[in-house]
DNA sequence: TGCACTTTGGCAACAGCGTTGCTTAAGTGA
DNA sequence: TCACTTAAGCAACGCTGTTGCCAAAGTGCA
């Protein structure tokens, strides 16, 4: 690491700082003690951050004796990504701020058996209608002047983006290189920028079924639709909308969007029953996608040694157990079983809590829910079960492989 | 992250490429290509760690058609560290060096059931005894000159240590803080160190079974001895030897030796079937702990479900199957469940490879290995199963406890 | 009302990081 | 012998976060 990749390096910690703290706020004194900078460290970085318009003044905290602190907050409206969960027969495609805050949505059926030509094109069509009809207002509850809708196209780099890292692979297309940072520019520091530039598009999240090589934007394997294997996805699209994308599993973006997102626990699983079972690991904070993107392949775990025969070449899978007990309309027998293998993550994983969802659990989410909760109570793993309600938590996800590499994650 | 912690991280980056080049070295400009530093700031940065003992410069390659390129080597002798393998029954300590090559070992038996009072006196016998018998030579293959043992005692501190992270928890005692690097210090600087100072040893790992509270150092539920629970083993093992002492769970230990070897894979299972059932599990190079050290609870995973009753509350769990048929002497049986119990690992984790080891498994190296390899197989999954041969491989893992810190790991 | 005290946060000088530009060292090949 | 290539060190430099100092903006007591 040289010195311009600690620059971004520290930068990137202060923002997610900001970022963790919402609408709350937080101090650059609370900045210098997490990060366990000195204070006027803190306010070098945030003096960029403030010039770049990505942090703003917003108000102060009491007193305690002393000057008060000042409070500083992330400037969502700053920019935007794009989030396109591309389910099997569904195409959801939304439009978030730098915060995760859905500001636009768009969906509508699709058929992933078409192959990846005409399905692509209905990507293109409702990522640029999201962009064109969607780009109106959206600005955050941020109080400092509503910005305009983003802009559409590469525009200049924002933030940190150079650090050679595991970081999702960008581009081609218009790359996330260092380069002058978005805003007003150095020109007028004073206060919130006046006359803030359209916030632009930073890239296109796109979430799929199935095993794919993240790096290279290309799905491996999806199940039931072999014409997609191995099609360039990543780069098809990013030739297509003119922006960066990143590609990744459906059930690992929702973990990611869940582990950025409010109230996220250090280490979780997202369980997702739809019309497969699989699930989205963090572990310590950090999504767990394994090096062919196949971590959280959980449909296939035997819970049944010599069990009913599974299409994978096993026998007793949870998927089939568990999906033969939904086909056949035992929710509780079907939610048992999922419990099982939920626990089975806790005790391997030591993960501190399990998030259920996936159409079949939105549709009696209680019965899954207590169902899962009383295994895991059953085995004396205090573990909290959720379900993580929000229908598009798989689209935010997709958003939010763009965004997280801004925040150094 | 500030400028003294970019030096260290730099510093152990170098560090480790040289570790794991081992005896063939590397040259400047390789370590330049593989950090992404320029040449110039490598040479700073090795110039310092010849300075400080730690690499010395070893023959040139063969020339291209210009200046050949210089070799350099880790100087393995430079350093070592004790490791404590404390089992059920055997106690188990050892001393490396730098690299991790075993100096010296001593083995006798134990009884944790005793209590935590007469174990730790015996662990401190043999560490004492360690450290003066088996000081003599044991430089490594250098042909730098052979050092004198390593010298027990505090000294002064090794590398990198001061930068604030998730690595292990050393001390109280004498801690590894950032102070002045070990060896001739910035004197002589012209090659090799001519009379080099004893090397001291850096700290004693100990690896247990059970899970426990690693940045505390207190065992958490050491089955069947519960006299164990909670007691501080860390600290009051630190007090008695006057060295920095981390303390770890038997199997994390191994897969952690295990990943830093020699050959190891990117993510890779290390599955221990002794008294218990465990695994310690390695993903993208580093070990997976969980926030309790619970991680690797491989012991307790469902695969039957409503099978016969385990003592942890659940009903087929790996680990009463996998021991049933080895008590009813069906090794092949007790191997092809094994080998669902790996599956479910391979698939959820996607690992690249498969470790077994433990002395159920030492005891039919063959039979484990084979029956694990065709469940996989029959799963059309590639992943290579091998034996961990060393029967020291949870010691030398628990050396590696101390040394992983200085290589960035 | 006035003054001492506390706390925040910016300005300026500084040490030290890796980088750049250049030079020297040490080989190959015609 | 000489031109060329490649490796690696020296010196100057830009930029990082740090340190020392001081102004700003509050509280609290006389």
């Amino acid at each position: 690491m040289n010195v311009p990749a600690l620059r971004s390096h520290n930068a990137a910690l202060v923002l997610d700082l900001l970022r963790t703290a919402g609408e709350a706020g937080i101090s650059r004194l609370e900045l210098a003690e997490r990060t366990g900078l000195t204070p006027q460290a803190v306010s070098k970085i945030t003096a960029r951050l403030r010039a770049e318009g990505l942090a703003a003044e917003a108000g102060h905290r009491a007193s305690t004796g002393g000057k008060p602190r000042t409070v500083l907050r992330l400037v969502p409206s700053a920019g935007h990504a794009v989030g396109v969960h591309l389910d099997r027969d569904e195409l959801t495609t939304l439009l978030t701020d730098l915060a995760g805050t859905v500001v636009a949505l768009r969906r509508r059926p699709v058929d992933l058996g078409e192959g990846a030509g005409p399905v692509l094109d209905a990507v293109t069509e409702e990522v640029r209608a999201l962009l064109t009809d969607g780009a109106a207002g959206g600005g955050g509850p941020t109080g400092a002047g509503e910005s305009p809708g983003p802009a559409l196209g590469p525009g200049p780099a924002l933030g940190p983006g150079s650090a050679p890292g595991p970081g999702p692979a960008l581009g081609p297309g218009p790359a996330l290189g260092p380069g002058p940072a978005l805003g007003p520019g150095p020109g007028p520091v004073l206060g919130p920028a006046s006359t803030p530039a359209p916030a632009p598009v930073l890239g296109v999240g796109v979430a799929m079924p199935g095993p794919l090589d993240h790096h290279a934007g290309v799905p491996g394997r999806v199940t039931g639709f072999p014409s997609w294997d191995g099609y360039p996805v990543r780069d098809e699209l990013a030739r297509r909308l003119g922006l960066p994308v990143v590609l990744d599993k459906d059930t690992n973006a929702a973990a990611l969007g869940l582990a950025l997102g409010p109230e996220s626990p250090g280490s979780f699983a997202y369980v997702h029953l739809g019309t497969g079972l699989g699930a989205g690991l963090v572990l310590g904070g950090a999504p767990l996608r394994g090096d062919r993107t196949g971590a959280g392949e959980l449909g296939h775990q035997t819970v049944q040694l010599d069990g009913p025969p599974c299409g994978c070449g096993g026998r007793g899978c949870l998927e089939v157990l568990c999906l033969a007990a939904v086909a056949r309309g035992e929710l509780p027998e079907a939610a048992r079983i999922l419990g099982a293998g939920a626990a089975n993550l806790v005790r391997l994983l030591d993960i501190d809590q399990v998030l259920l969802g996936g159409r079949v659990v939105l549709g009696a989410p209680e019965v899954f829910a207590d169902g899962a909760r009383e295994v895991l109570a059953g085995l004396g793993l205090p573990t909290p079960v959720a379900v993580a309600s929000a229908p598009q938590a798989v689209a935010v996800g997709a958003a939010w492989l763009v965004l997280a590499p801004i925040f150094g994650q």
